[in-house]
RNA sequence: CGGGGUGUAGCUCAGCUUGGUAGAGCGCCCGCUUUGGGAGCGGGAGGUCGCAGGUUCAAAUCCUGUCACCCCGACCA
């Protein structure tokens, strides 16, 4: 039992002024988080309940698909990670550190290595596998800017699991072991979720899906479509129109150059060629030319891993920006920056404002690499730069007139663009990751040479799949879609305690029985708030009960000398009337419901 | 890294333009009253005004530099 007179609770009047979104600001007034240093925060003895009660219902569902729970430090030695190349690799998000011999160590951001190695320590066999471990552990990344209370902090509490298989049929099954788990997971915690297929390009291709919390604070974007398609905009692939047959193509009128003086911008562009050519437009009944004819091209400089750069020309519909984390994406693991002046300066073919696919291409003498986005196919029309100042071509047809060294998804996906399954017009959602599940495959046991004998005797790799829950965040996400103007409003399934009894009034049988019942629902296996704090006015008392948001009150008041309390809902403000005998058997009722 | 903002009591903030004894509300301590919706009265503790220089008889206030924090963006599982 928690006493409220005695324990370590201290609530705040008004909002912190560093808080912005309301789960920071409620956590911190509520007394459950302190912040300690920039995404750093101190779980105060409410928040540390709550955080344990998110961790065991994760560890529930681990044990349940037979994950096996162990610890690993949070400081790690350099070598593990320079094997895989994630001590360069991570960039300054890793925090390093020095021993006092100035070896190198490194609060780990996650321990797909350390997972890795324990396995290869410990097992030699085929008959040792398959195996699911997994911790709940304390991870660091420096990131550059923490936000939004507990949402994106530089410490945090992680459940990262990992699966060990000798074959890929294997991974698959271990991978819908986890995928179920999560889906157990996040319905016992509360927290609505949407399985997102995510990108795993980067990985050679292997599975890998999201679970996102749908929130308007969320960071991260992705589509759903009414059929029940849902990805993360990285992952979603475009529908391009239908291609025309040589015969339809060679029908169409043929391409021809134009002077449009001054016409540098899409926007520009249409705007002239109504004007000049009004009527001629292809994408619209009455002729009117519109942007997305007008194909843009936009040009970037790759620079690969080994240091080596090249240009890289994009084409897409006049009415797309090109989203940077798509493109980001689409070019991993080469990185993309805008081209300079002075880029455009050393490639006259790249005529800015103009340029167009006549030179473009790796086997143009240019040799530089072309891409267009996949609504380009044979027989589709468009306007383009014809390569030199104040002249486009028109009527220019893909497979025809031009063609590219490939297509690119670089483009942003908009609302009410169709979805790839053909499942519906898809929506644009802002959503904040609660989970994410992968198939590693055999990169990390390769590079650490994990490997088993099989039946034959001979030496596999092993291929993993790793699969994290961010518990400090859940905390945040369960803050945040639970609450109301006057304050928390948790779900019992991670309410600090169960059950806040209230002694309202001076009276000293007021106390008294507050107590009594206080026990008995301790007695009856409930965690009990008891808030019996001296000289504190009932409204004081009100208040804080509803801050602080635990599910259920009962309040020992003015109603006692009528032989009655209340027990009074926190989500729906309901209050039933009942005497103090019937306390604990109206909570049960109330937590079975 | 770019843009914007803020640093004054435990918390939320005023004071700065126009230099002159460090302020309010809440919280905290003591006393009396009060006890169903953040009580009243009286008394009290608590601050090198982010830090360092400079100007001045005098700096929270003006100048220079610096640090920290918050927000947006860039970046980032």
């Amino acid at each position: 039992m928690i006493r409220m007179s005695s324990s370590f609770i201290r609530t705040l009047r008004e909002d912190p002024s560093d808080a912005e979104v309301a789960s920071h600001k409620l956590l911190v007034r509520a007394g459950y988080i302190r912040r300690s240093a920039p995404g750093v925060y101190t779980w105060l003895p409410l928040g540390l309940r709550v955080m344990r009660k998110v961790e065991q219902i994760v560890r529930e569902e681990q044990d349940r698909i037979d994950g096996q729970e162990l610890l690993f430090s949070a400081l790690q030695p350099r070598e593990p990670y320079e094997a895989t190349g994630r001590w360069e690799e991570y960039g300054p998000t890793l925090f390093r550190l020095h021993d006092r011999k100035q070896a190198d160590y490194l609060l780990a951001p996650t321990h797909e290595e350390m997972f890795a190695l324990a396995v290869k320590d410990l097992f030699n066999s085929y008959k040792d596998l398959p195996v699911m471990l997994y911790q709940v552990q304390t991870k660091y990344r420096d990131e550059a800017r923490p936000r939004a209370g507990l949402l994106r902090v530089r410490e945090f509490v992680m459940k990262d699991a990992y699966s060990f298989d000798v074959s890929d049929e294997g991974l698959d099954r271990s991978y819908e072991k986890q995928r179920g788990a999560y889906q157990r997971t996040f319905d016992r915690l509360g927290l609505p979720t949407v399985i997102c297929q995510a990108d795993a390009g980067a990985m050679g291709g292997s599975r890998s899906e999201e679970f996102l919390h749908p929130t308007p604070i969320g960071e991260d974007t992705f589509v759903v479509s009414e059929g029940g398609y849902a990805a993360n905009v990285e992952a979603v692939t475009t529908v391009a129109p239908a291609a025309l047959g040589e015969d339809d193509i060679a029908a169409l009128p043929a391409s021809h150059v134009e002077d449009t003086p001054g016409a540098s911008t899409i926007a520009a562009l249409t705007e002239f060629s109504n004007h000049a050519f009004p009527g001629l437009g292809t994408t619209t009944e009455d002729g009117t030319w519109t942007r997305y004819e007008m194909l843009k091209h936009l040009v970037y400089l790759l620079t690969h891993p080994d240091g080596s750069t090249e240009p890289l020309v994009i084409a897409l519909p006049g009415d797309r920006e090109v989203d940077p984390k798509r493109l980001e994406t689409a070019v991993a693991p080469a990185i993309a920056t805008a081209f300079t002046e002075e880029d455009f300066g050393r490639h006259p073919v790249l005529r800015k404002g103009f340029i167009g696919p006549a030179g473009l291409g790796l086997d143009a003498p240019s040799k530089i690499r072309y891409l267009v986005d996949p609504r380009v196919v044979p027989g589709t029309r468009w306007v383009a730069g014809a390569g030199e100042a104040d002249r486009h071509v028109y009527d220019l047809v893909y497979g025809r007139d031009f063609t590219a060294d490939g297509t690119i998804e670089a483009a942003a996906v908009h609302d009410g663009d169709p979805a790839p399954d053909g499942s519906g017009p898809l929506r644009l959602t802002r959503g904040m990751e609660m989970g994410h599940i992968f198939q590693l495959g055999r990169k990390y046991a390769e590079a650490l040479d994990l490997k088993v004998l099989d039946e034959n005797g001979k030496a596999v790799t092993v291929t993993m799949g790793s699969y994290g829950i961010g518990v400090t965040r859940a905390v945040a996400a369960i803050a945040e879609a639970y609450h109301d103007e006057k304050g928390l409003v948790w779900p019992r399934s991670v309410a600090p305690v169960d059950v806040h009894v209230l002694a309202t009034g001076k009276d000293a049988e007021v106390f008294e029985e507050a107590a009594r019942i206080a026990a008995a629902l301790e007695e009856a296996g409930y965690e009990v708030l008891l808030d019996d704090r001296p000289k504190v006015s009932p409204g004081v008392k009100f208040k804080d009960a509803e801050l602080l948001g635990i599910p259920t009150s009962v309040i020992v008041g003015r109603g006692l000398a009528g032989g009655i309390v209340e027990v009074r809902e926190r989500a729906d403000g309901t209050v039933e009337e009942v005497a103090p005998t019937q306390v604990v058997e109206t909570v049960r009722a109330r937590v079975e419901s």
